[in-house]
DNA sequence: ACATCAATTCGATGATTGGCTAATTATCAA
DNA sequence: TTGATAATTAGCCAATCATCGAATTGATGT
């Protein structure tokens, strides 16, 4: 859990996190939208992935990630139930993810 | 927004939020629940306090930290907002909040 | 004023973070 | 095989973090 919240500490993450929202995006697509470099962002990508909140797949030259939404929503449900809120899904306008296996 | 998190992403620190949850406490009696020095609490109590999750109000010779709860609910809820949940507690009477400072 | 108790600030230290460039791995196409 | 492309790893640096013991501030009781 500490791990998660770390993960999010960072506004750079969380943005990822917001993009792949939409679907499965590749590394290189991804650090196209932010002005750090792409160690930096690879680095970025291994906090997220340590944190179970994003997983790569190879796909040819790129590598694809998509998000974990179970392992977000765990680390949130389980805090915000500690304090008593109930974290709803909502009408989720999740991902329209395809090759995608839960 | 990335304060909060930062701030949830050490367990002592959650465990001092939950412990604030049932009502205001000294710093020493805080303290008391971990296997740190005090220095190192009365640290976590200002990173805690800088994020605005809690506040300290002086009592005599000791100072009582209590819950700011709105500001926690908010952080939560505005990054669950974004990724299409509903954060819901018994009774919010909070928080219609916009311009996170990320 | 002085001693005592509660808590913080100071100063030091080792670990972690976020950033970079350069080097390396992996894949695909000539 | 060679070259190009996508991404990561390696190596480094400055800044921040968690932690401690020692010194300091603030409040109370004698």
């Amino acid at each position: 859990m500490s791990e998660v919240f770390k993960a999010l500490s960072d506004p750079t993450r969380r943005r990822v996190l917001e993009l792949l929202r939409e679907g499965p995006r590749a590394a290189g697509d991804l650090s196209d939208h932010f002005d750090v470099s792409k160690p930096t962002m690879s680095a970025h990508f291994a906090i997220l992935r340590e944190a179970g909140l994003i997983a790569a797949e190879r796909q040819g030259k790129s590598i694809l990630y998509h998000l974990q939404m179970s392992v977000l929503e765990e680390a949130l449900f389980g805090f915000a139930c500690a304090f008593g809120w109930r974290l709803e899904s909502g009408k989720r306008k999740t991902a329209k993810r395809e090759g995608f296996k839960t």
